[in-house]
DNA sequence: AAGTGCTGCAACCGCAGTAAT
DNA sequence: CATTACTGCGGTTGCAGCACT
């Protein structure tokens, strides 16, 4: 059984915005908030579906949005945030104030991709490029192999499909939400034996607080 | 000036997660 | 519990603007 469409696509308008339709828009949801993006079209006279109504003014319309270009910080930490995260723009946005995780994704894809490529850095995998080995890998696992039952330590090759990358050992732990007086209970996702440093992109003692985010 | 290719970015699409019924 | 409705996310597309020939 399919679900409906999000809205009726035979009267709504595709493509740019006008600036009357952001007008109309911002006038809207400063009078009455963000929310129920499915209603607000009607309601504000837009010819709109409630998701392009919302991508707008996530991604262009609302105040709080930082324009312009990014710094070497904001690049640097970009950076960082996609090695530990991949792609997950909205939480990478999340760490950004004033960034967008559109925003982040189109300028991962048109700059900073290229950025580490002329570096020599796979931007997939944040590890250096070496000739004729990026096609060779496919798969990391993290299962154990029987290899890795037999013998603790492995000599590193790229052409070893059972190779572990030494390097990559992650912690992530969450916690609940911020309450008062609440002695939180920690939630361990374990990603192997773990060294975190102090305090990681902020995260402190390599702990995940979501609240952060 | 016209044609072509490239780049950057706004917007769309489809799916997953979750709340509501 | 099953179904429906809605929101949010990530991947992808389309197009305007620019550089180059």
């Amino acid at each position: 059984m399919g679900r409906s469409p999000c809205c009726e696509k035979a009267h709504t308008n595709k493509g740019a915005w006008t600036k009357e339709e952001d007008d109309r828009l911002i006038a809207h949801i400063k009078a009455h908030g963000e929310g129920c993006w499915r209603s607000l079209p009607k309601a504000a006279g837009l010819l709109r579906c409630g998701k392009s109504c919302r991508l707008r003014w996530i991604n262009y319309l609302r105040p709080d949005l930082k324009r312009g270009n990014f710094t070497e910080d904001e690049d640097d930490l970009i950076i960082k945030l996609h090695s530990l995260l991949g792609n997950k723009w909205s939480l990478i946005a999340g760490r950004l104030p004033g960034r967008t995780d559109n925003e982040i994704k189109n300028y991962w894809n048109t700059h900073i991709r290229r950025k580490l490529l002329s570096r020599g850095v796979d931007p997939n995998t944040h590890r250096p490029i070496v000739e004729g080995v990026s096609s060779n890998i496919t798969t990391i696992s993290f299962e154990k192999t029987q290899e890795d039952k037999s013998s603790s330590e492995e000599s590193f090759s790229y052409s070893n499909p059972h190779y572990r990358i030494p390097d990559l050992n992650l912690e992530l732990r969450i916690s609940p939400p911020f309450q008062p007086h609440f002695e939180p209970v920690k939630t361990e996702i374990g990603l192997g034996n773990n060294h975190v440093g102090d305090s990681f992109l902020g995260f402190k003692k390599g702990v995940l607080d979501y609240r952060t985010i």
